[in-house]
DNA sequence: CCGCATCCCATGTGATACTG
DNA sequence: CAGTATCACATGGGATGCGG
């Protein structure tokens, strides 16, 4: 345990000793949607052995980034004060890392949890406040979402989004990322087949592409 | 290698494939201040393993995060355009980990690099605009440096600032943590030895206070 | 010297199986 | 469902070697 730290006094270095081992970060980064239990954080983290997730879970929770949650009966986890604290570095990392992800390979999957967080990345709260507001429903891959802009915030949910009651819903295919970089315009992205447009009004993708974007 | 992978198609994992390695981080908050060479930056990371030193710079070099600098003769390492773009998750980690750094341990150093991004990351550039341009020297542990703050902006250089060509010269203690904190007053940590000021106008430390600060 | 490469061993990780 | 247990293996750590 202790050989594990980096020796040096500074704050990254601490940063990293509490956070910095392997998915630690991605257990974050999906507490910050919501409390999540066991086997919600398991499922949206596919590949982590389980042995992993426990001794991750115990480690965040004795740095007090993580608790155990207060509904008694069932296990919740979810993040402390200061756990909530880490959203600006996984902000940054996704944002750094946007740049370098190309199109996603067969073995890439989204999960809602992570699609939520990347919508958060990218969401624009300036340029939103300025727009109506709006629900979409989109899916993409295996996630689908209801995202909820009004005045500046944005609200994503799992709710099933059924088409009707939003005013665009959309499908998303690989070709998502480069709507939000700006790289492919929305008209275009619904003429390649990028985005199926499964209901409500298809010139609302436009106001989708300006409320999300990151650059490339 | 590719089972090093995560599996999800999403900005933050694909950026702790890059930079989530142990070591790596630090490897790039060292190259934040400038090109170094290996010598340089295993110096400044003296717990690193010589191979795993290597091992970073070259996987790090393939990721497009740093090039081996233009100087032939002597091998020196830098950021790309890519790796500067690191700076916001580096700050940010820096800013998250302040607030659980505690006191500094017998064997915990603090190296130049690492003081040097810890004032960037403190740096509030908004207050150092309204305030004269000033020049401190400042000893922290084995670091010594000299911090140039006008109009806004901050340069530290690894100059041994003479006691004489600055405005306030000081060796601080383990305490200094408090003092940016804002736990400690300038004059206390003055009175109480956490700051010992050895040349210029003492009351300047007020100034510095203001300058660099960060919530604990 | 500086910039690594090699060796060896402790530890962390990953896949699978298993239990309360 | 929420974790443990186990074991093979990859990675990290520390010392040492070595060529340019």
């Amino acid at each position: 345990m202790a050989a594990r730290e980096y020796g040096q006094y500074c704050g990254v270095t601490r940063a990293l000793e509490l956070v910095g081992e392997r998915w630690a970060l991605l257990i974050v980064r999906d507490l910050l949607v919501g409390p999540r239990r066991y086997g919600e954080l398991a499922a949206g983290l596919p590949r982590i052995p389980s042995n992993i997730l426990a001794a991750r879970l115990k480690e965040l929770q004795e740095a007090g980034i993580i608790r155990r949650g207060p509904r008694s009966r069932i296990v919740v986890y979810e993040l402390t004060d200061y756990g909530r604290e880490l959203e600006p570095v996984v902000l940054a990392l996704g944002t750094w890392g946007f740049k370098a992800m190309g199109d996603p390979r067969d073995e890439q999957i989204v999960t809602p949890d992570s699609m939520t967080m990347a919508l958060r990345t990218a969401f624009r709260a300036d340029v939103a406040a300025r727009l109506p507001a709006t629900d979409y429903g989109a899916r993409f891959g295996g996630a689908e979402l209801r995202i909820h802009v009004a005045g500046g915030l944005l609200e994503v949910t799992r709710d099933a989004a059924l088409a009707a009651s939003v005013d665009l819903s959309f499908a998303a295919g690989p070709g998502i990322r480069r709507l939000i970089s700006g790289e492919l315009a929305p008209d275009r992205a619904i003429d390649t087949g990028v985005i199926e447009v499964l209901g409500g009004r298809r010139e609302l993708l436009d106001r989708f592409a300006s409320t999300f974007h990151l650059a490339a």
